[in-house]
DNA sequence: CGACCTTGTCATAGG
DNA sequence: GGCCTATGACAAGGT
């Protein structure tokens, strides 16, 4: 006893400087292979002194099992009947633990043997046996012990059908893996932290805890215990699972754990610096997407306020509808492209209180066009507008528009918008000045807002231009009626949207033109080929007919070849002929006498 | 630079 | 009378 009292005092020194070892990253295989025999028998020695220790423990603890039954169902201990079962041998701590009032002892028994029932389900009984004497705490409890924490704490924590190991599994041969392990001072003082923290666990009251609501919140105690290793299996994709997944929900059933702690692992694989972006960029923009919405009731309701409440500009006004994407879009780009058209720069101008802007801002001011016209020529009224909007909140539009651009925006609105990309500076979308638009045309062309947009934007119309100009009648009078508007607000809307039908009417009456002209050329041509053709015909019914004619001509003097006189004379043609009564008869009339055809009539006989 | 084309807008007629 | 559509006319801008 004395030499192995010596040894222990050995161990704890030796144990002492591992530790600092340890702390400084070094591992236990560091150290060369005789101090690790050395070290082996010491424990060997250990492990003898700690069995015959935990033999009488286990001893109590059977005489306390003695008095319990195990539920074959639910894995617990109810008390035993009178005439008790003996007490299995297999049987093992770990469903002791599960009964609230053992002691704290038990508490720490129990810890063992869930660990050595971890070690019997992660790998056989051979390797624990080659392995455990040798490896460092950190290397068993890291990577072998951790993936199989969730059930073991969550068995402890409450009793979970699906968690606790079944006692039968239980082996003489892991107990001896147990003991081996268990004479790692590391070890021992691992678990005892563990059992500590997990004692205090579940004491906590759970409201009281913030990461009560967390499915995978069973992790923490022992990954806390363990080396970033550990911490990067469960503690890290638990945490990045709940963060940026908002599909799963903060409130999993226990039996989700496995399921779980296999996405944690995934994501622990998948995790880079690369994927991190990608991983928080959905619910970034969830986020930006929920608080817009939430702007938007607030905003519709106080759009008279809008002028005075900079923060929140018309470019979060047009979240409300499918075009507003768009909008947005066209926003980042005007942004990315401060059009330099005229040479006024679109952002320098300090006009904010100019004529147009206090035209516009004020809704008493009845809105006109011809207003409009004079703040589109007045570059630092509605310009100055567009420099504070795409100032502000200018990102999240962005990110906005490319989320739901294509998802909201139809075929045919983006027809029709593809347009309005050109126009976005007031400067150029006056038309009429004539200074500026002498020079950059081309730039004119790419990136700009419609007139009406722009101007919908300066009077902070809550809607979109598409809106106002596509819904229906009804919808849009209910919008309109949702929303109190100014009278200048009312007008430009009205006019946005007369101007916006009409310009549609008019793409319809041109390309209706173009479809009639086309028709009608086809037609022209088809009239052509039946003129062509009717002239054809007519041509050969002239033929025709002169054949006829020929041969009427013919017949005719055939007939009269065959007619007599009384002398037996035929009839000269050009002296008489041939003319049909009424009733069919046929007289020789005489050319020249018309008197002698009446007086000649009763000689006639019929042909 | 002018001719031509496209497009937006306005005015107006008609439903 | 107001609204909508169709269409001619005009202007701006592009080719």
């Amino acid at each position: 006893m004395e030499v192995m009292h010596s040894s222990q005092q050995d161990m704890n020194l030796i144990d002492i400087l591992w530790k600092q070892d340890i702390d400084l990253g070094a591992r236990r295989e560091v150290f060369d292979y005789n101090h690790r025999q050395k070290e082996h028998e010491l424990q060997r020695q250990l492990e003898l002194q700690e069995e015959k220790r935990l033999h009488l423990l286990r001893e109590q603890e059977k005489a306390l099992l003695a008095q319990l039954q195990l539920d074959e169902e639910t894995g617990e201990y109810i008390p035993r009947p009178p005439a008790s079962a003996p007490l299995q041998s297999a049987v093992t701590p770990l469903e002791v633990t599960q009964n609230v009032t053992f002691t704290e002892e038990n508490g720490d028994a129990m810890s063992f043997d869930e660990c050595l029932q971890l070690l019997a389900e992660t790998f056989p009984v051979e390797e624990t046996e080659n392995t455990a004497v040798c490896l460092d705490t950190t290397a068993v409890s890291a990577p072998m012990m951790s993936p199989e924490q969730p059930a073991l704490l969550s068995a402890t924590l409450s009793p979970d059908p699906l968690s606790p190991p079944s006692p039968q599994r239980m082996s003489p041969d892991l107990e001896q893996a147990w003991m081996e392990l268990l004479s790692l001072p590391e070890l021992q003082q691992c678990l005892n932290m563990q059992m500590e923290d997990t004692l205090e666990t579940t004491t906590y009251p759970l409201p009281n805890n913030p990461e009560v609501q967390n499915p995978n919140y069973s992790f923490y105690p022992m990954t806390n215990l363990t080396e970033g290793e550990t911490n990067n299996v469960n503690v890290c994709p638990a945490e990045f699972m709940n963060t940026f997944n908002s599909s799963v929900p903060s409130m999993a059933p226990p039996d989700n754990l496995s399921q779980m702690k296999a996405k944690a692992l995934q994501l622990n694989t998948d995790f880079t610096a690369e994927s991190f972006p990608d991983i928080f960029y959905p619910n970034t923009i969830l986020e930006e997407s929920s608080g817009q919405h939430g702007l938007e009731g607030h905003e519709s309701d106080t759009m008279s306020d809008i002028p005075i409440k900079p923060p929140f500009t018309p470019a979060d006004n047009y979240c409300l509808s499918p075009g507003d994407a768009f909008d947005r879009g066209k926003h980042s780009l005007t942004a990315e492209l401060p059009d330099s058209d005229s040479g006024i720069s679109s952002n320098t101008s300090p006009h904010c209180s100019s004529p147009g802007k206090s035209v516009y801002g004020d809704g008493s001011f009845l809105y006109s066009d011809s207003d409009m016209e004079e703040m589109d020529h007045n570059p630092g009224s509605a310009e100055s507008d567009y420099s504070e909007m795409f100032s502000i909140n200018f990102q999240p539009d962005d990110l906005q528009s490319a989320i739901s651009v294509s998802a909201v925006t139809g075929p045919q609105q983006q027809q029709e918008k593809k347009p309005k990309l050109h126009k976005t500076d007031p400067v150029e979308e006056s038309g009429h000045n004539n200074a500026p638009f002498t020079k950059d045309k081309k730039r004119r062309s790419d990136v700009r807002l419609s007139r009406d947009e722009q101007r919908a934007k300066a009077l902070k119309i809550p809607f979109t231009v598409d809106m106002i100009i596509n819904l229906p009648v009804d919808d849009f009078n209910e919008l309109m009626s949702k929303h109190r508007l100014n009278e200048a607000q009312l007008a430009l809307v009205r006019d946005i949207r007369r101007r916006g039908k009409n310009k549609v009417a008019a793409q319809n009456c041109r390309k209706r033109k173009m479809e009639n002209i086309v028709g009608l050329e086809g037609e022209l041509d088809s009239l052509k080929e039946e003129k062509e053709r009717l002239l054809s015909e007519r041509s050969q019914n002239t033929n025709n007919l002169k054949e006829m004619k020929r041969q009427l001509n013919s017949l005719y003097l055939e007939v009269f070849s065959t007619l007599r006189d009384e002398k037996g004379n035929t009839y000269s043609p050009s002296e008489y002929s041939l003319q049909q009564s009424t009733n069919g008869s046929i007289f020789l009339v005489p050319r020249v006498k018309k008197t002698l055809i009446k007086s000649k009539d009763n000689q006639m006989s019929p042909a």
